[in-house]
DNA sequence: ATTGTTTTGTGACTTTGTCACCGTGGGATC
DNA sequence: GATCCCACGGTGACAAAGTCACAAAACAAT
C-alpha cells in the first residue's frame, strides 16, 4: 500500500469528508513509519501529532507503580489514536504507553491542522467523537470484566483473540498475564487446565488451540 | 445560586470564551433541574443534550450482565458530562446508568447548538477535550486500582473520599462495595478489622472516621 | 560441554470472592 | 404495644485468585 495520497479513503469515518477537506487533511499531515516495538507514546514522551494508523498495530498498556502491567487496548489500522489526541489538545500527562507490536505506518497529523479540521469539517468532528465514544465505552466493559469476570473466561476469550482465526498464539504465560493483569502463575495453572481437557496444546512460547468451540462456549457463557 | 444567565462563569475552562460565543451558548440552552434519586440516563435512556452540572452529583455506575454493580465515576458541580457527550454525537449505545445522587441541576445545551459551539470556539473545543481526556485518564487509573490494588487500601481511600471533610460517611456496607464493585462481606470484614484496630467507629448506616491519619497512611501507601 | 537466560512448573500460603445462613434493629402496620 | 417485614450486618466454610520462593527445563551463545 503506497497511495499514501488517499490514505483518508482508508478511514470509514472520514470518507464522508468533503474533497477540499480531504485534500487539505492530506496535504498538511505527513506519513511516519517506526520500527516494531517503539514506543510511540509514554509518561514523559509525549507525541506531536495525533495518528491514524495505516498499517500495525499499537499496544496501549499501564506500568503500575506497584510494578505490575495490564494491557488496555489496542490500536488497529483504520483506527486513530484518541488518546495522542487527548494530550495533544488537553496537556493531560498520562500514565499509558503506546508500543508498536509489528512496524507501523500511519498518517500524522499535527495538532493545528486537527484544530482546523475539527472546527471546519463536520464529519470530522463525528469520527472523533466517535472514537473517544468507543474507547470510553470500552474502557467501561474492560472494568467490568477486570472486576467481575472470572480469569478462565478472560483467558480463554483473549486467546480466540489473540489467535485471530490462526491455529496458535505465539506468546508466553508471562506475556499472556500482562494482557489480563494477573499473575503469571495463574495463567500457567489455568493453561495446564485447559491442556488438561485437551483444549489446548502448550509449547514454549506457544499456545494452539485444538478445541476453539470449547474456548469460544466457555468465553461466551458469561458474557 | 440563580443567576442561570451566568452559569457559563462557573466553568473554569468555559470562562475563556468570548462574550458573544457565551452569550450564544446561554441563550440556545436551558436549565433542568430533577430531584434526587433520578436515572438521568441508562441503557436504553438516551440524553437529548449535553449537561453542565450546576448543583448536585450524578453517580455513573454500571450494571454487569452476572448482577454485579460498580460505581465508575461520579460528575460534580461545574463538570460536563462527556459520556452524554459521546452518546449524543456517536450514537453509540452504553451500559452504564448516571443517577442524581442529591437534586440536580443542570445546564442542558442539546446536540445543535454543542456542534456550532465545537466548531466555532477554540475555548470550546479545549474544554470538551479536556473533559473527555481526564475522564480517559481517570479511567486507566481506575482499571489500575481494581486490577492490582488491596481491598484495605482502596476501602480506606474510599472512606476519605466519601467523608469529605466530614467525621463520619453515611452508607451502608452494601453501597461501599458497589463503589469499589466487591462483595459486602468483603466490605463487612475489612470494616471489622478497621473498628478493631481504632480506626472506626461502625453503627447501622453510617462509619465514623476515627484516625483519618492512619486510613490516609494506609491509602496513601502504595498510590 | 559449559554457562547463562528465559520460560515454565510447583507447593505453601494469603487474600479475596462466593454461598448459605442467621441475627438484629427499626420502621410500618394492625 | 405486639407483630410483621425487611434492610442491614455477622459468620463459617469453601473456592478462586494472587503472592512468594524456588526448582526444573528449554534454549542460546560461547
Amino acid at each position: 500500500m503506497n497511495d499514501t495520497s488517499a490514505w483518508v479513503e482508508r478511514f470509514p469515518g472520514l470518507s464522508r469528508l468533503n474533497p477540499e477537506t480531504k485534500a487539505e487533511l492530506v496535504r498538511r499531515s505527513g506519513i511516519v513509519e517506526v520500527p516494531g516495538g517503539t514506543m510511540i507514546f509514554g509518561p514523559g514522551k509525549s507525541p506531536e501529532n495525533m495518528l491514524f494508523l495505516l498499517d500495525g498495530t499499537v499496544r496501549v498498556q499501564q506500568v503500575s507503580d506497584t510494578g505490575h502491567e495490564i494491557v488496555l487496548y489496542r490500536i488497529h489500522a483504520g483506527e486513530s489514536c484518541v488518546l495522542t489526541t487527548a494530550c495533544l489538545l488537553a496537556f493531560e500527562d498520562y500514565s499509558a504507553e503506546g508500543i508498536a507490536e509489528i512496524p507501523v505506518r500511519a498518517a500524522a497529523v499535527p495538532r493545528a491542522v486537527f484544530d482546523d479540521m475539527v472546527a471546519q469539517s463536520a464529519p470530522f468532528r463525528d469520527f472523533v467523537f466517535a472514537a473517544f465514544s468507543k474507547r470510553i465505552t470500552d474502557l467501561f466493559q474492560m472494568i467490568d470484566e477486570v472486576a467481575f469476570q472470572r480469569i478462565d473466561v478472560r483467558l480463554a476469550d483473549k486467546l480466540i483473540e489473540l489467535a485471530k482465526g490462526e491455529g496458535a498464539v505465539a506468546t508466553t504465560h508471562q506475556k499472556l498475564s500482562v494482557e489480563l493483569g494477573t499473575a503469571r502463575e495463574v495463567i500457567s495453572r489455568q493453561l495446564q487446565e485447559f491442556q488438561r481437557r485437551g483444549w489446548i496444546e502448550l509449547a514454549r512460547g506457544s499456545v494452539h488451540l485444538l478445541k476453539i468451540a470449547k474456548l469460544e462456549q466457555l468465553a461466551r457463557h458469561n458474557t
